[in-house]
DNA sequence: CCCTTACCCGTACGACTCTGCGGGTACCGC
DNA sequence: GCGGTACCCGCAGAGTCGTACGGGTAAGGG
């Protein structure tokens, strides 16, 4: 056979330690889901465009993005299915922005991120 | 023809001022392939298990999760190569741990997240 | 010394995801 | 009102991801 569920623990203690206190699959599912959302460039960089300007038109999105609407229009189709942003249409031009409701932690730590990377990539010489 | 590039922006400042500051596809791409590592049930909750013990080798990391070894062997595969986890042989036994630059925020930020998701799953009647 | 255990790897397949395309609706300008 | 604009949707195809399976290696126990 291939994979075999050892019955014998090495260390019984610390699995049951683990076991305990561990997310169910339910919880890290509803955790995953949001992190999928953001784990995609395109929504990402929508994201951060939201969160530079308060609000912008899916054209406009598209343009400071350098990318088709098409793909723009995928990416917010899925973010606003998700609740992370909510549109206001006003004549025939939809302006979108970040939900209300939108986990600040998440966004605070992702420009964190940002930056250390962009510092790695450009590494200053002294 | 299906999507058409408007080249009339609708508000150039705002997308001047979003498409300044706004990550390059190529950082965005290096902040959602760690993303992607963590957009994941298994791998999640692999990580979460060895934040909390220090140390657990793959047959009782299946046994807490309640996962085949299959999963948490291939889950192991791409944290490894990410650099996300060290290993460490012993006889025929191999161990596993957070990585020494683990992102820190990133660990932090999802166990908070998942609190809140625990609490929002439970509604308190009132 | 052989058999089992603990783990790793490559492959094949089903499932999901993203993109591009055609077409549709609502709205504004002429 | 007619044409074009801004956006949305559904569908088909390509690509990607995760899982199951068979087999392989190294170590330890009887």
């Amino acid at each position: 056979m291939s994979e075999a569920e050892h019955a014998h623990p090495v260390d019984p203690e610390r699995v049951a330690h683990a076991r305990a206190r561990l997310p169910g699959r339910e919880e890290a599912a509803q955790l995953t889901s949001v992190l999928s959302l953001m784990a995609d460039p395109t929504r990402a960089r929508v994201l951060f465009a939201l969160d530079m300007v308060e609000e912008l038109c899916v054209g406009d999105l598209a343009l400071a993005l350098e990318a088709n609407e098409d793909a723009v229009g995928y990416a917010l189709r899925l973010l606003r299915t998700a609740g992370l942003v909510a549109n206001r249409k006003q004549g025939r031009v939809v302006y979108y922005r970040l939900a209300d409701g939108f986990p600040e932690p998440l966004r605070e730590h992702c420009l964190r991120q940002l930056i250390v990377l962009t510092e790695r990539s450009v590494p200053e010489e002294e």
